[in-house]
DNA sequence: ATCCCGAGGG
DNA sequence: CCCTCTGGAT
């Protein structure tokens, strides 16, 4: 596929899903420190979810100096509904005197220094480049990421990392930060993993699967 | 019942 | 590659 195929279909995705209030909360982090943790609690659940528990987290623990002295059962209170919370709880308190101990009480600007830190990953650590430094170090490839960019034709990899390089070397670097929330909003709510609906989905016409299957 | 807007570990 | 960790949405 080429470059201004996969740029026009990214467009119609950046126009069908524009950010709703929830999403525009949870970018809305006062502090990279924030956006970090927030990213790391908010593996496998929603943002609505998480968004709910961000006052009470952040005002228990405004910075990487007080999480890091946190009581592990207070923070798993805290962080409850968000699940996974007593692996999570030990990760943002391990992550805060990680911070504290080798990076100055400052997070780290690479995806390097990042995924060094206990419950980040590189999907995460992409999330905190692209939104709180707006370097875009690099491409955050999740499930859906990963199944909609072969699907549609976006690359033939599957391995996460190949799969971010494609993409990278496919699209511009304005478009870096929002792949990763159109190709979800879209894998959530059109193309799904068991049952995809292509009369509902607007870029059908450009996907290389729907066009494969013969339907036009 | 089943599936996840992941990461870590065996 | 496989498993586990959790609550919530569907």
């Amino acid at each position: 596929m080429n470059a201004i195929t996969a740029e026009s279909i990214l467009e119609e995705l950046d126009h069908q899903y524009p950010c709703n209030q929830d999403e525009m909360n949870f970018l809305k982090f006062r502090n990279p420190f924030e956006l970090l943790i927030m990213t790391i609690l908010s593996a496998q659940t929603t943002d609505v979810t998480i968004n709910g528990l961000r006052d009470e987290l952040f005002s228990a623990y405004p910075n990487p100096a007080a999480l890091a002295r946190a009581d592990p059962l207070d923070v798993e209170r805290i962080i409850h509904s968000a699940g996974f919370y007593h692996s999570k709880a030990k990760n943002i308190i391990g992550t805060a005197k990680m911070l504290e101990e080798n990076f100055g009480g400052v997070v780290p600007r690479t995806i390097e220094e990042l995924t060094t830190l206990p419950g980040v990953g590189r999907k995460t650590a992409n999330i905190v480049t692209n939104h709180a430094f707006h370097e875009a170090c690099g491409i955050a490839v999740d499930t859906h990421v990963r199944r909609l960019s072969k699907k549609i034709g976006f690359t033939q990899n599957t391995d996460p990392e190949k799969i971010e390089k494609d993409l990278m070397k496919l699209f511009p670097e304005k478009w870096w930060s929002k792949i990763n929330y159109l190709l979800i909003r879209h894998g959530r709510a059109v193309c799904t993993a068991k049952k995809p609906d292509c009369m509902k989905c607007i870029i059908r016409h450009n996907c290389q699967s729907y066009i494969n299957s013969g339907e036009e």
